[in-house]
DNA sequence: CGCGGGTTTGATGATGCTCAAGCCCGGTGG
DNA sequence: CCACCGGGCTTGAGCATCATCAAACCCGCG
């Protein structure tokens, strides 16, 4: 008996790698579902992050705190997204982020330890690791530089046309905190934006 | 007979990942060194990304126009560097970016299909790969998460604290391009700072 | 009904940009 | 050897964007 989402799961994988069925079995016996309920943090700024999974179900923020103490969304995890700490997974090392849920979740959950045994036994999955590795550095390396080189009311725009699913099941300020300026100048910007 | 640098490379992968001396030299043989004179660009912004190499000597900017026409550097790559654009290098589509020599360089230059001949011949090679491709990841989401919550002076305290030799061989106007600021505010920014 | 979090709105302020001029200094040609 | 040129750095004045502080508003929920 399959999981819920295993087929969703599978497809993001086979996207970059095709597996054969018993392939596939190798590597969900390797994860685990797990529920969370809203607000509930998979891990925590301060804990070592011990989990590399998959979002099935809800969509979940991966933030940290700055040095004026304010928090600093860095993505909304949705359906289909992975997540990790990698650095502080590898490592051992606490992380400087915390995974906090923002609806009740499902996702698909495996250890480093476990992880890294799906890797050798089915070396597809580890070769789509690495894909999928080096795609998110690159996408990584793009936001930073569009974040950089946009104004706000541009990265508000590009969120409404990549990402308008977002919009509307994340509260206002989260958003705001995503596109890296304060609830009260997003408002501003939707009026304005609005009047056009 | 070892290429220049060839020393400071294998010192630079067996920091993550020890070699024999042929399984060194099994990866050093898909490598060959080039130079490249000052101003010269390995490849530019529109062209595919056809390598991957470790930088030996000099220093490069990595950089991309922005959709006002300004550019804007990402990194410097000196000495101990490695530099690509995965997305294009693996996509074969055209690269956002450019490479550019500051200085006269040295660069051990791999394609593509070498690089993965390396890895699959000299598995420890492809370990190494892996970890510094999640580290360089771990770095770029850090480096976004500073670069939002800092105020340009606080980036330039931190660019002298971190890389003060950068500021040596680099001009301001690049500095300021890589911390995202005008050259005139950066300026201001070194009056302020040494007044202190 | 009243509380409280989230959103909106207004007034003011800080940071960095734009436009413009001047300065410094190394390189070139007379 | 010096005058001139040009790029890069500095400085000044005014401006745009977003932050801050503060108050009002909205609306679901106990």
């Amino acid at each position: 008996m399959l999981p819920p989402g295993a087929d969703h799961f599978r497809k993001a994988i086979e996207e970059l790698t095709p597996l054969s069925d018993e392939q596939f079995a190798e590597v969900l016996a390797r994860f685990e579902l797990r529920r969370f309920s809203k607000k509930e943090c998979l891990w925590s700024s301060g804990d070592v992050c011990r989990m590399i999974g998959f979002v099935t179900k809800g969509c979940l923020r991966y933030f940290f705190t700055d040095n004026k103490g304010e928090e600093r969304i860095m993505y909304f995890a949705t359906e289909g997204w992975w997540i990790a700490d990698l650095n502080s997974l590898y490592s051992g090392k606490p992380s400087l982020y915390t995974l906090q849920a923002l609806e009740d979740c499902e996702l698909l959950l495996s250890t480093g330890e476990k992880f890294e045994e799906a890797c050798s036994a089915v070396p597809p999955f580890g070769e789509f690791y690495g894909k999928k590795t080096r795609r998110s550095y690159s996408a990584s390396v793009q936001r930073f530089a569009d974040m950089q080189s946009e104004s706000a009311e541009e990265k508000y725009l590009k969120l409404l046309k990549n990402y308008p699913q977002i919009l509307q099941r994340v509260p206002q300020h989260y958003i705001a905190s995503y596109l890296g300026i304060k609830p009260q100048s997003l408002s501003r910007i939707r009026k304005q934006v609005k009047g056009k």
